[in-house]
DNA sequence: TCAGTAGTTCGACGAGCATCGTACTACGAA
DNA sequence: TTCGTAGTACGATGCTCGTCGAACTACTGA
């Protein structure tokens, strides 16, 4: 079973423009918040979310193309985790801001 | 003089949503670390920008809406001041976070 | 080999957004 | 009162974005 990881931007190409309009919106940021809860990863379609397969898709690319998360394949899996060293590491603080929101 | 602070939301109607919407515009971006770096407040007509007056309007609109800043009045000007506080009690290390990222 | 499942890609569509110019308001100075 | 300045409001325009359905790919299990 080889698992690949999707293509994504390293540490140094993502931006914090692409983040934060990544983050802003709602269906984006349930699935950022589902991911923080499972930090061994989540695959895509265990996440609830009130839009069609393809919109899911959609966004799972945005917010990979961002630098907000990582995904990797496991058979017709697709398992995606958050990159909390990443984005700790450029932007300390701003994700625990962000998940200390109350929802 | 009797200076005027423009309507706002209060603390507990900020939704993170907005907020991060409103900074993941570049120009937006740009008008927040601009109030960072002067505490005391900008006349947002003070602030380079490459946009006409108008579109800086809407702009400061928008973050005033999300309560990412304050607008109050000062003769014809309007001083801006980051909401940092408030913020930081909702979302503590968000803002130092996104202010830490490298340009 | 074949059917089923997980997920992506593509094209289309409608809504929202960033932008502008113009007209307008509010204040200060002469 | 009149003029100039600072900024907002409005309407229009073009582009981007979120959404969907349908077609496609990739892997698993029988």
């Amino acid at each position: 079973m080889a698992t690949k990881v999707l293509p994504q931007p390293g540490r140094d190409e993502i931006r914090v423009e692409a983040v934060l309009q990544a983050l802003g919106e709602p269906v984006r940021l349930t699935i950022v918040r589902a991911l923080a809860d499972n930090p061994a990863g989540v695959c895509c379609g265990e996440i609830e979310l009130p839009v069609t397969a393809s919109t899911r898709a959609h966004h799972l690319k945005i917010l990979r193309e961002a630098g907000v998360l990582s995904t990797h394949t496991d058979g017709t899996r697709r398992i995606s985790i958050l990159r909390r060293e990443d984005l700790e590491a450029l932007y300390p603080g701003l994700l625990t801001g962000i998940l200390s929101a109350k929802q």
